[in-house]
RNA sequence: GUCCCCAUAGUCUAACGGAUAGGACACUGGGUUUUCAUCCCAGCGAUGGGGGUUCGACUCCCCCUGGGGGCACCA
């Protein structure tokens, strides 16, 4: 690796479904290393072993690859600076935690959890650590855990000063370092922080330029200080502005709100071409002002500095409008015959849909109101169908909402599994399973009767599903803030575990 | 609450300190098309507010307001 090439990251969670927001900036990454010809490069931080999981790893590789956003290393590929999952990595975290320790530089801090909480309630919920462990001596500190005490381990954050940070977009930044906690750098079972895996990794696999969302900016004097600590050359830093939601709230893009998995996009017939351009003109435009361009376009033609940082909008319609013109523009009949078979119309789902049809045709045409609903995005649905016998629209409404995050914990998207799933959460709510599902029908095909509903769901495929539900809640009413609150206790209450 | 970031139409955006603030989506109206869509034409619509600096401010500075983000043994 040459001193002056490029080299980029994106650092994705496999925390859940891939989610638009990687892809944006994992685009942005590969757009700057393309032009200067420089390395991309794919890194798992899977290190919340709670919560990552091999599923979404392999769906989030699969959807950067169907995006057409390739990488020159990473944890399928391999490459010079392996491994690229951070689970994989614990001994070198370890090592450079141990660095730390003996420099002074970070601490054992063996607090419980109870007085951490109560320490909380004493002097605010937002107040930091208070920092009872960062005077402990080493030696003691090493004693009580070699006695098998369990500890985190603190990074010791300077108590006053200022720390001066550089963005490449916004320039200079100041944060008083009083305002930076004494963040954990390694957990209790072992596994690193963010924190402290990000800098030890981007530094050993020579990043040197850090482009991703602007929710890390108030860490950089954290990371800051862990480069210094180690001796190391920190690398650029660019933060880009997050991709919001399209309501008058304008969060930043949540699923509560929209589709954000990328699998969706997929899923509901948008192509890549036109989902990664539309992801490049959130900030950015080409030179010349075309809103339509190419990722050999962007790349050659992609200035950082000209990123605009007000946080753009994703919005939907404009991504429809730019996905139609990609259809009428770069395709013939027959490459476009190509591409819808490569989508969904080939002989293998063919072959998924027809046991479910067959029984129910008379003639051949019957087919096509059959099967519409496998191949639509949204299907328009009588709201007054939507019901549930006994049950208020209100409680329905739960229901719906609670299924959905019943089928956002579900790995396996299969016909039994789900078959499973809802006549647990039939028994669960007290009813029969077909008063249970009849509203699934509905709100899922659009009508009342239709194929079996578990084997149809599981060829709509998880994202599909959970919009068409979430449809079916708006519907309804929709959800508000304080209704959700009490949704989600009662599913605590009813499952044992949160949402 | 506190710290940090941001601010051109409903939305995405353009504008060396110097045009009548430009383009696109959406929306409205009209034209072409057997319908629809496409396509073409037109319209609607923005520099959040107040102070400065300057001959001149969307652009630079300050204050206010508004919005977002961070403040976890999540990333």
């Amino acid at each position: 690796m040459s001193e002056s090439e490029v080299r980029v990251r994106v650092a994705p969670s496999p925390t859940g479904d891939p989610h638009v927001g990687t892809a944006y900036q994992a685009l942005f990454n590969y757009a700057f290393a393309k032009r200067g010809g420089g390395k991309f490069i794919l890194r798992i931080e899977d290190t919340d072993r709670v919560r990552s999981t091999k599923t979404s790893e392999e769906a989030i590789l699969e959807s950067l690859r169907w995006l057409g956003l390739h990488w020159d290393e990473g944890p399928d590929i391999g490459g010079p600076h392996g491994p690229y999952r951070q689970s994989e990595r614990t001994e070198i975290y370890r090592e450079h935690t141990e660095q730390l320790l003996k420099a002074g530089d970070a601490y054992r801090c063996f607090c419980t959890k109870e007085r951490l909480d109560e320490m909380r309630v004493r002097q605010g919920p937002n107040a930091g650590y208070d920092r009872r462990c960062r005077s402990m001596a080493l030696s003691e500190s090493q004693r009580r855990a070699d006695a098998g005490e369990p500890f985190v381990v603190r990074m010791k954050v300077p108590l006053e000063g200022v720390c001066l940070m550089r963005d490449l977009l916004r320039g200079e930044i100041q944060k008083d370092w009083a305002s930076v906690d004494d963040q954990i750098i390694l957990k209790s079972d072992g596994y690193p922080t963010y924190h402290l895996a990000n800098v030890v990794d981007d530094h050993l696999m020579g990043i040197n330029h850090v482009i991703r969302g602007e929710e890390w900016i108030n860490s950089v004097p954290k990371h800051l200080k862990l480069y210094e600590d180690f001796g190391w050359q920190p690398p650029v830093f660019c933060h880009l502005p997050l991709l919001r939601n399209n309501d008058k709230t304008k969060s930043k893009l949540s699923k509560r709100k929209n589709p954000t998995s990328i699998n969706y996009y997929r899923r509901a017939g948008f192509l890549p071409e036109a989902l990664l351009n539309f992801l490049g003109m959130m900030g950015w435009l080409m030179p010349n002002g075309e809103e339509k361009f190419t990722l050999e376009e962007m790349c050659a033609n992609l200035e950082l500095e000209k990123i605009s940082l007000g946080g753009p909008v994703f919005d939907v319609a404009k991504l429809r409008w730019l996905n139609g013109r990609y259809i009428r523009e770069d395709y013939t009949p027959d490459t476009l015959c190509d591409q819808l078979e490569a989508w969904a119309l080939n002989r293998e789902k063919m072959r998924q849909i027809i046991p479910l049809v067959q029984p129910r045709l008379q003639t051949l045409t019957d087919w096509s109101y059959l099967t519409a609903a496998f191949f639509a995005d949204e299907v328009p649905f009588e709201p007054q169908d939507l019901v549930m016998k006994g049950q208020t629209p209100e409680q329905l409404l739960g229901i719906l909402q609670m299924t959905i995050w019943k089928l956002e914990q579900l790995r396996d998207f299969s016909a039994s599994a789900l078959d499973a799933l809802f006549r647990s959460l039939a028994e669960a709510f007290d009813l029969k399973l077909r008063e249970f599902t009849a509203p699934f029908f509905v709100a899922l095909s659009g009508r009342r009767a239709w194929t079996p509903l578990f084997d149809s769901m599981e060829i709509l495929g998880s994202d599909i599903v959970r919009m068409r539900l979430k449809l079916a809640i708006d519907a309804l009413g929709g959800i508000s803030g304080k209704q959700r609150k009490n949704l989600e206790k009662q599913y605590v209450a009813l499952f044992g575990r949160r949402p």
